[in-house]
DNA sequence: CAGTGTGAACAGTTTCACAGCA
DNA sequence: TGCTGTGAAACTGTTCACACTG
């Protein structure tokens, strides 16, 4: 097949692979078949052979995928080999929970400077992470900061995702739960945790 | 075209749809068009009303669609009309971040009951929801409550799973990265909050 | 011979264009 | 005239079966 487009939704499951990758090779795994990983991952065993197949080779016939170099090529995919930083604005409860999440690390990402507009809070010291005026929030043009999170009150989301372009931010985690427009360049995922809840009912079997 | 299937995506997206008609009720917007309501979505009119079209006539051609009657409807298909009560597990940042989370509300949710494993934390209140012993979760069954979330770490999720499911939840909001394994009958959405940071860089220009 | 890689069939979703109604 | 509702076309993603290879 060697080079078509890459479907989103490969790109979506990518880091999935990475992250259970990660457990096997921590479990002293070597290598994983297609069929191994599915069960790691919860999809199916063709799913993923066709997932790696748009990027190229990856694999060896009768054996499988060696972990640690499947888990460094996805990770070089999808622009995580080197630690992204990211910039996190508002720091009420979401806000505070993300910063003191253990997760972020083994995706090679980094919150590294937080924001917020109450003078309570500014100054104080959160996980290692001093949360600065989000008056100042164009410094991180210099620091080359290219992700951004929004954790906000909705009402600010639109405004705070405009100061984030402004200073140069490339894509923005979106907690709010609001749509907010940006220019065609920058991504947005929007997270709207209770969507996510409200959609389980109907799902729901009724026995 | 009146009774098919209604497509997955579709589902998904109705929560949205819904927040948006309850943004536009509060502004006292009376009726919309699919052209207005997919400016504050995000998508395109064409989407929305065939996204409508799966469940029966909705609007007035020529006017719109009415916000109130509307906003009824999708409660109905999405069976939230009536509040549904939810049961958290594990009240640590993300669960105490969930627990002061007011956005659940609108969309006829409620967090009822929280459980924790830590003595430390038993019988602390926090936003009027008293932590209770996770060793105690099968009382759930009694107060018929169908929804759960795990707000655990990452090693005791599928440990948890098994304890909702055998307390009668029907679905599950799972916030720990890891896949895991339940009856067919029980539908799991899992949000990996660091997975969806980790696919951002992917999509961000180079320039 | 176990397990990858992939064309082809299939399924699901989005886009379009326009008929039809208030 | 303005806006909905929808079949048909275009597109995107998934499943399958199997050729091929270490």
């Amino acid at each position: 097949m060697r080079y078509r487009k890459i479907p989103d939704e490969t790109v979506r499951r990518l880091p999935v692979y990475l992250r259970c990758l990660l457990f096997a090779s921590e479990q002293g795994q070597e290598n994983i078949s297609s069929r191994n990983l599915a069960e790691l991952v919860g999809v199916n065993s063709w799913q993923i052979r066709k997932d790696f197949s748009y990027f190229g080779d990856f694999g060896t016939r009768g054996v499988g995928y060696n972990v640690k170099k499947l888990a460094a090529q996805i990770k070089k995919i999808l622009k995580i080999a080197v630690v992204q930083k990211a910039a996190l604005v508002g720091v009420g409860n979401i806000g505070s929970a993300l910063l003191a999440y253990s997760g972020f690390g083994k995706y090679g990402l980094d919150i590294a400077v937080a924001f917020d507009i109450s003078p309570k809070k500014i100054g104080r010291k959160v996980e290692k992470v001093v949360i600065e005026d989000v008056a100042s929030l164009l410094k991180i043009k210099k620091r080359k900061i290219k992700l951004g999170i929004i954790a906000v009150p909705e009402q600010a989301a639109q405004e705070t995702a405009d100061k984030l372009v402004k200073a140069g931010i490339k894509g923005i985690l979106n907690f709010s739960p609001r749509y907010i427009a940006v220019p065609k360049k920058v991504k947005v995922i929007t997270i709207d945790i209770a969507m996510y809840l409200a959609s389980l009912p109907y799902y729901m079997t009724a026995i």
